[in-house]
DNA sequence: CCGATTATGGCACGACTGTGTTATCAAGGA
DNA sequence: TCCTTGATAACACAGTCGTGCCATAATCGG
């Protein structure tokens, strides 16, 4: 037998590559040769994981929900409800550098999905799923079904994107989300 | 004199162009030999009104932002004022297919500021944009200050952000709209 | 009619792209 | 020790990219 190669620790292990020159030089520079350098390997060796850019894109936008959702689901924070729906909350804005980063990609992959319906799709099942984090939320909270989740949803979105639009200071965002939150309570 | 052409006029123009390109084939596709082909000039003509393919960028980006605006000045809803705020929201959002492809160059102008520093600006200026909409349309309902227009604000950002993502029908979009609305007014 | 000036099209350059193909390397079973 | 087989590197290929350059066309005052 051959040298043996984990292919999915591999696969993740070029995806963060990804990440990092999107983080960097942004999402028009990603390219087989850019992931490449990045990653340490040749673009040869590249393709032997990922046979188009367009799969290590999609692969790449997926390990990025993958992550995220890992993370809340090893958060255990301490509380009553409204602070631990709070402290989740927290955790999926993109608040600090980390998060921050995550979100430039997750928007980098919207605009990219919308002339790309492999990416679209990617893109739907963040959406979605950040959607059930929501969900599960409100019930947490106790006070109403669906239409408090949608609301949080979209007010989540909406501020995330005012962030990473410039136009908001995570500061004010946190406060935003916690005026809501006080709403909900009283 | 040589023959003269209207310079602003040839610049709209050409930002026309590159939405069509932005709208058919997404954004990674604009280049400038595409915007050229869908323009029906040559690419040396393009260099004429555009030194560089960011400027060009840039100037189909505050196209957008200019055109909404004026759309939205030159509306005059009928109605009381929660039925006239309700007309110039649903302006905003991506909710039929031209204001769609405003909306998808938006987002993509948005990924492409997160690596783009002078794009990045013009992306904030939209945003401040919208901002000052929400706070007059918030004036307008008589209820509340900065408090009301911010999350509006976050709001139909963030409702837009679901439509575009294919995670929110238009029509619900609406549905959450004007439950809001109904909120503030109750 | 002429020349000054602007608009325009076409082309060449170097760099970069994604994608194949091929050769080399490494490692373990026979 | 050899040989099979997967992992990896290197390279070739055809495209496309942005950009600068130059010749030509169009136009109007003189």
């Amino acid at each position: 037998m051959p040298k043996l190669v984990d292919h999915a620790a591999r696969r993740r292990e070029l995806a963060a590559a990804v990440w990092r020159v999107i983080a960097r030089d942004g999402v028009a520079e990603v390219s087989i040769r850019a992931v490449a350098a990045e990653s340490g390997w040749s673009s040869g060796a590249l393709r032997h994981y990922f046979a188009t850019r367009g799969e290590l894109l999609a692969f790449a936008c997926e390990q990025v929900t993958e992550r995220a959702t890992a993370r809340i689901r090893d958060l255990d924070p301490p509380g009553p409800p409204r602070a631990q729906v709070r402290a989740v909350l927290l955790e999926v804005m993109p608040l600090d550098t980390e998060r921050r980063i995550e979100a430039s990609i997750s928007f980098a992959f919207l605009a990219l999905g919308l002339g790309d319906p492999a990416l679209a799709r990617v893109q739907r099942q963040q959406h979605a799923a950040l959607y059930e984090l929501c969900r599960s939320l409100a019930a947490q909270l106790g006070a109403g079904g669906e239409a408090v989740a949608r609301r949080l949803h979209a007010l989540v979105d909406g501020l995330s994107l005012q962030i990473m639009a410039g136009h908001l200071s995570p500061e004010a965002a946190v406060a935003e989300l916690d005026a809501y939150l006080a709403e909900l309570a009283g």
